[in-house]
DNA sequence: CGCCAGGCTTCTA
DNA sequence: TAGAAGCATGGC
């Protein structure tokens, strides 16, 4: 079992034995576009997530001091938040039955999928097309300045009730171009119920795609972001360019059986894998 | 400056 | 029904 212990200190909560948990790796590989490292030497990150500002220091070998929260929300927000519950060691060796795993997961052993909120990622990876990560990230931040409630420091994502109420003139101070009117028919559709992101759980896979590509700019790779990151369906693979030329290479007949349940997962490492290797891919 | 970015929609043959 | 063009903006 994933195993850690708390322990309340004066300026925050000390987590210990947290184990494939790297916070370079879990927030800087392209899954969420709010979190930022403090410092050079990248072991202080801060960022807002679920309406809240949160930072984590880190400590020493699986040792990590959450600043601004505190056990009970702890437990009710960040060990969901960071999929503290699932056993990445035993994903790992069940993946690594296959030998191309078992090369890629040494690249990134600490990499989680986030559990983030559904409709927050959605929009990020509407955003995400067709652009690259530093200018996401910067219309990401706008929108939540724009349009979201102020939080400790910051703005949390905006609602989509909030959002529907914009107009496209109301949104070009994003500078988000193209995917301003795309935005626009998300919030539409998922505030007014005809999609219906509550739902969501209870689809199947395909039922799950179809019901968000109803929106204007979801195509198969956007919904199986937003599936992945933010419904935390590990059955969807989000094929990019990148995953494109890594399955080609590496997996030309395609996954393992075996892996397929948890092909998300797998998704993680291989895209973390071809970036670090863009030479093997080209 | 030109090329390209975790794609999608629309147009064309 | 496949393939290319167009899309807004800015990082590098």
């Amino acid at each position: 079992m994933a195993a850690y212990t708390i322990k309340q200190q004066q300026n925050g909560l000390l987590i210990s034995g947290l184990q494939d948990f790297s916070l370079r790796e879990i927030l800087d590989c392209g899954q969420c576009f709010r979190w930022l490292p403090q410092d050079g030497d990248e072991t202080r990150w801060s960022g807002i997530a679920m309406g809240k500002r949160l930072e984590i220091q880190k400590m020493g070998e699986g040792e990590f001091l959450f600043l601004g929260t505190n056990q009970q929300e702890f437990e009710e927000i960040w060990a969901d938040y960071f999929d503290l519950q699932t056993d990445y060691a035993a994903l790992k060796s069940a993946l690594c039955c296959d030998p191309v795993m078992a090369e890629a997961t040494t690249y990134a052993p600490g990499i989680r999928v986030l559990r983030q909120n559904g409709w927050e990622a959605l929009c990020t990876f509407i955003i995400s097309q067709n652009n690259n990560i530093k200018r996401i990230r910067g219309i990401v931040e706008r929108l939540c300045e724009c349009f979201g409630e102020p939080v400790d420091g910051g703005f949390d994502f905006p609602t989509a009730e909030r959002l529907s109420q914009a107009t496209l003139e109301d949104l070009a101070p994003l500078r988000s171009g193209f995917r301003a009117k795309y935005l626009l028919d998300a919030a539409k559709k998922v505030s007014s119920g005809v999609v219906d992101l509550s739902a969501i759980p209870s689809m199947t896979y395909e039922e799950a795609q179809a019901h968000l590509r109803q929106i204007n700019g979801v195509g198969p790779k956007v919904a199986d972001c937003a599936l992945l990151f933010g419904f935390y369906r590990l059955d969807a693979f989000p094929m990019d360019v990148w995953m494109k030329r890594a399955m080609a290479t590496l997996y030309p007949d395609g996954l393992p059986e075996n892996i397929l349940p948890y092909r998300g997962i797998a998704q993680q490492y291989l895209f973390h894998y071809a970036r670090m290797h863009p030479e093997l891919f080209e």
